[in-house]
DNA sequence: ACGGGTGTCACT
DNA sequence: TAGTGACAC
């Protein structure tokens, strides 16, 4: 029989933690006020009441439920606090939300491995802090465990409302439970501390469940809500997924949608407890090999998915609906619209390469659309991607191309009326920038350090900018903004003075340019002026790689005059701090002159030729804008 | 003519 | 790969 994957199995500790209508805990913060009212976050509030998107347990009680209208809210619940998402550029602006989710990233990622799992819920793995503080302060010597470990519900303790809390005491103290409880006790131990710790230094409840793997562990964080913990003992497993309704268990593969469906009605499960009558093979010869596997798995609440080491979110998206009557008819609208998201995506990632060194890599168009009464009215309008360049300008200019790619798709010749129903632009494929590659200059000069080089800072200021005497952002600026095109970049100048410079002795082999880098590291210093002649002044540059800029030339013309709304002051001057210190380089694929190729040593030729070829053998629309920093920073291994 | 905006994953 | 579709919060 197929396996589908070898399964880790030391006992675990995971916890699922979920911070309590996290959209609504935000604005009460903001507005202290609201607490402790029945309060919803809505969207849009002028049709309708706008739609809830999240909504307080006060509220609850009384009815209200995501996705009721505003009005429908009003109706069970007068008195119901409606707070509106902020707006910006015409849309929902989320980003209060997610800077506060990383507040809270940030605190639950300090006792172990942590995984972003969504804007508001994270999971943790505490094998290795439940493991020690075992070993070396097991909770019978612990002075003292705060309350919130005392209020853990401990699935199979069946405790009377009395004494339940001492039960739970005993239960965390017990000397002779197995090894397995022991280590959840001090998972449910490390959690507390953590939810205690979240609530001081962010004033946001969340739940946690604990439990030995990923599947359990979500399923608990979601049976005691909100601001409690709950704990699964193995022991207790079976009775918990037995009783379970297949729609209930929701993780990875979700249930609550179509395998959901079929699983009732083709095999009649309704229970998780049910699926234990199917073997491995009959449940993989349904619905396939890993998904079959699955679900058998998850029957015996043996899910072995790790938690995954991660922060920050894979990609970044924005977009907008424009439903019936007002989606958009004209190139000129869905040029304005496309001009405002990426004016935001642009921001975010941006923000991104700012603070966490992180560069995307394709930028990707998703429309909805419809035709009216072609023959084929139903068609799908197709996403499309393309390499993502930094810099607002670049990313609305090649989304606006993306957007006419895929129309010309949709239409296929056809001279229809079509309308635009939604709109969403997204940068993924990012990858951490390793310290010591983001400079082209740095490549060239032979400069690339691995990230393990002492002397060499994580930020990395390009020469030409750090060491040339006019150093100051005033005189790129002032450079770029006057007409003489020609002359402005900061790039300028960076000869003589790296003869002196150490080579590195240390190839760095998540780049993929081992082999040129290696001859590189022998030889002189190299300087992309060496290889560009005369690429001090930027016509030659042009001739080299068409537009090749430093995205924050353009940034800080472009977006400059234009405060960002609320509190980006401080982000956007780092920002622009940063996006000196690394250079993101952009240029046209068709623009190469291959001459000026021709001119490099040979196995630096090889190496541009690559980045051209794969640049080049993209589809038509692809090929039109690619990145230095695409090939420059390694793809992330698969 | 609406749960919107975001995000992840599996599959082809 | 790029592109689709499903699903969750």
């Amino acid at each position: 029989m197929p396996v589908a994957r070898p399964e880790p199995q030391e006992p675990r500790v995971i916890a699922h933690v979920d911070m309590d209508c996290f959209y609504v805990q935000v604005e009460q913060r903001k507005n202290p006020e609201l607490r402790g009212l029945p309060t919803a976050v809505v969207q849009y509030n002028n049709w309708k009441g706008g739609g809830l998107i999240a909504v307080s347990y006060e509220a609850r009680k009384f009815g209200v439920k995501r996705s009721m209208r505003g009005d429908e809210a009003k109706k069970v619940c007068p008195d119901i606090q409606l707070v509106q998402v902020p707006v910006a550029r015409g849309k929902a602006d989320l980003n209060s939300y997610r800077s506060a989710g990383s507040e809270v990233v940030a605190i639950l990622s300090t006792k172990g491995r942590c995984e972003r799992a969504s804007i508001d819920e994270v999971y943790l793995d505490l094998t290795d802090a439940a493991k020690s503080m075992l070993s070396e302060t097991p909770p019978e010597v612990l002075e003292s465990i705060p309350e919130e470990a005392l209020k853990s519900k401990v699935l199979g303790l069946n405790s009377e409302d009395d004494d339940r809390e001492k039960n739970v005491r005993e239960w965390l103290f017990r000397r002779h439970a197995d090894y397995q409880d022991k280590l959840l006790a001090c998972g449910a131990i490390i959690v507390a501390r953590l939810r205690v710790k979240v609530l001081e230094e962010t004033k946001f409840t969340c739940s946690a469940g604990i439990a030995h793997n990923k599947m359990l562990a979500k399923l608990a964080s979601a049976m005691h809500k909100p601001a409690q913990q709950t704990v699964v003992p193995s022991s207790s497993v079976m009775d918990l997924l037995s009783s379970l309704p297949v729609k209930k268990m929701i993780i990875r593969k979700q249930l609550g949608g179509k395998l959901g469906c079929s699983l009732q009605i083709d095999l009649g499960v309704n229970t998780i407890g049910d699926l234990l009558n199917f073997s491995e093979a009959k449940l993989q010869e349904c619905y396939g090999i890993n998904t079959g596997t699955w679900l058998w798995k998850i029957a015996r609440g043996t899910s072995g998915e790790e938690v995954e080491d991660r922060l920050l979110p894979k990609s970044h998206g924005c977009g907008k609906t424009f439903p019936g009557p007002k989606a958009l008819k004209t190139t000129a609208s869905v040029r304005s619209w496309l001009n405002q998201l990426c004016e935001e995506l642009s921001e975010r990632i941006q923000f991104d390469l700012d603070q966490n060194k992180r560069v995307a890599h394709t930028l990707t168009l998703h429309t909805n659309a419809y035709k009216e009464n072609g023959v084929d009215s139903q068609r799908k309008f197709p996403s499309k991607s393309c390499p993502l360049r930094y810099g607002t300008a670049k990313i609305q200019d090649d989304a606006m191309k993306l957007f006419d790619s895929a129309l010309h798709d949709f239409l296929s010749s056809q001279n229809i009326r079509w309308g635009i129903t939604s709109l969403s632009i997204s940068a993924s494929k990012i990858s951490e920038i390793p310290s010591g590659t983001c400079s082209i200059l740095k490549f060239f000069r032979g400069e690339n350090s691995s990230s393990m080089s002492s002397d060499n800072s994580d930020v990395l200021i390009p020469e030409s900018i750090s060491k040339s005497p006019k150093n100051e952002n005033e005189g790129c600026m002032a450079a770029t903004q006057s007409d003489n095109v020609d002359q402005p970049a900061c790039q300028e100048k960076e000869n003589e003075n790296h003869s002196n410079q150490t080579v590195q002795d240390k190839a760095n082999p998540a780049q993929g340019i081992g082999a040129s880098q290696k001859k590189l590291k022998e030889k002189e210093p190299y300087s992309i002026l060496k290889f560009f002649p005369g690429s001090e002044s930027s016509s030659t540059r042009k001739r080299a790689f068409g537009d090749l800029n430093q995205d924050h030339l353009e940034r800080n013309q472009t977006e400059q005059q234009e405060g960002p709304s609320e509190g980006c002051d401080d982000a956007t001057a780092r920002s622009n701090q940063t996006a000196q210190q690394h250079e993101i380089w952009n240029f046209n694929v068709e623009d190469v002159d291959p001459s000026v190729i021709d001119e490099l040593p040979l196995e630096i030729q090889r190496e541009v030729r690559g980045w051209l070829h794969s640049a080049t053998k993209r589809t038509n629309m692809t090929k039109r804008g690619s990145s230095i920093a695409h090939y420059f920073s390694p793809v992330k291994k698969t």
